[in-house]
Parts: structure tokens; sequence; C-alpha cells
DNA sequence: TATTTATAGATAATATTTTTCTACAAAGAA
DNA sequence: TTCTTTGTAGAAAAATATTATCTATAAATA
């Protein structure tokens, strides 16, 4: 948290009670929120916040390096607060979304530049499936 | 072109026009052009066509299994007459985006059933780099 | 030829995201 | 402490992407 203020200090941003509420929710969490979701789990709390805060407070989150944008084929962007890079698995039956944690899958790139001429910088990877709880109903 | 016509027919679907030219010029490209970029480019020869029926057609063709949808990280939809799952790769200077072919990564479904307790079904890889042609300038 | 049916296009509606503007509150200067 | 600067929240509007509704029409069928 201290180094969230001096990173804030340090761009000459404001570390408003409005951002560290919406950082540390996205932090908190593991369920990719959208703008919306977020607005809405913060309104209790902040019944004030209007969602172009939201809005407004993600990108400048992303810019600091310290959420990413995710698409995993909505028709609107989760966030998360996990930067590292890691590949999403989407239930294509309930809409959850999780992590693949612990699955390395940096050795893609230099695999995909035998395929193209790119330079291959990074990657993003969804999966697509039934998740445990509706594997069961 | 006459099982596409066979197609349309076993689904009381009518093959207008613009829906042949839709199709036909999404399988003349490898640029996976949006909803707007179909509409530029068809509006020469179709000048009354309207945007609304290229999202219709485009739908209608995704529900057929003759396109596909992607979405690399941008604020709309991209399309894609190659149905068949391969990877895409995006240029972060110029905005191309382009097929990976021949690289295979289905084995990477399985692999990842070994870090979830996800049925998993399918995936969309996007790799992000910068093109030949950037990568010169 | 008459009738049914699906669709194009116009228009409006909806959803998502961004921008503009203004008042305010925090930080720094006097 | 008081004044001043500066960045931001929130409201509202705008911009953008997409979908839905409605009607006239043209193709397919009877």
């Amino acid at each position: 948290m201290d180094n969230l203020a001096t990173l804030f200090k340090e761009k000459n941003l404001k570390l408003t009670p409005q951002r560290y509420a919406i950082y540390k929710f996205l932090k908190s969490t593991k369920s990719h929120p959208s703008a919306e979701m977020i607005y809405e789990a913060l309104r209790p709390d902040f019944p004030t916040m209007s969602l172009a805060t939201v809005y407004k407070t993600v990108k400048t989150l992303i810019e600091l390096g310290l959420v990413q944008e995710l698409n995993v084929g909505e028709d609107n962007f989760r966030f998360d607060a996990n930067v590292a890079n890691h590949p999403h698995i989407v239930c294509t039956k309930c809409g959850r979304v999780d992590d693949i944690e612990d699955a390395v899958f940096e050795h893609l790139n230099s695999e995909v530049e035998n395929y193209t001429n790119y330079k291959v910088n990074t990657h993003k990877l969804y999966f697509y499936g039934i998740c445990p709880k509706c594997q069961g109903s």
C-alpha cells in the first residue's frame, strides 16, 4: 500500500479513496470483473462514485502497470490486478473467468517466431471449456 | 459457391447479393476486417448497403460456421472466413492482424486440463509483436 | 399469377467507453 | 495559517459499437 502511494506520487497522481478502493478490490478478487461489476461492487461503500471514475481509474492503473485488461470475447473488457502474464479460461456455460495458475507458456513466443517474420513480444491465451461446477449440473 | 447456395437453402436463408459479397470479401482477404472495414470495402459496389446489414450478415455467417469472430483486444470485433482454429498475431505498431499458419497448438487444451478442473474444449491464442514491415522502419 | 416468406435498409435503441466541464480538495508556496 | 496551484470526482454529454424494430420489397413457392 505504501509503495502504491509512492508510485502515485512519482507520477504526480493522487491516490484518492476511489482509486485506492478500486485497486484494492481488483487485488482482492480473482473474478476478473468488468467496469460495471467493479462499479456495482463498490457502490455500497462509495454510493456517489460514478461509472466514469471506474473507467478512468482502471485506465490509469493499466498505464501504471498495476492492472491488465482482458478480452475474453465478450462485448466488454475485464480487468485483472494480477499483471503477471498468465492464461485464462472461460466457462462457456456460466461465463466465469479463471486464471490458469502455474502454467507457463512463455516458450510459445519463440515457437511462434518460427512460423512468422514477426518479432514476438507477448501473448494472450484464452481457453474455453466447462468449469467444475457446470460439469456437475 | 454452389455449396454455399446449398447451405443457405438448407437453412431457409436467402443468398442475397449483399450476403454473397460479404462472404466472398471475407474469403478473399487475410486482413481480418471489422464490420466497419467490410462496410467501407464494399461500399463502392454496394453503395446502398447499410452497416446493419453487415452486422446481421456476419452474425448469420458465424451461426453457419462459415466465419469466426476475433477479439484481439480492440474495442471492436474482427472477422475471419478461415474457420480452422489457428492463432493470430497482432502488430502492436501498425495494428495489422495476421494468421499464424501451420502452427498447431491443439495439444495445449489437454495440457491446460492438468492445471485446472475445467473440461477444455477450445482456445483462442493471440500473439503480439512487431511485423516485418514495422521492424524495418 | 397470387401468396408467402425472408431480408435490406432506415431508424431507433442499447451498451460500452470516452470526453468535457466545473467544483472541490489536497499539496505546496507565501 | 492563508493563498494558490493542480489533479480529480462526478455529472452530463458525446462517441463508438452493436442490436432490434419496422416496413417495403424481391425472391421463392403455390
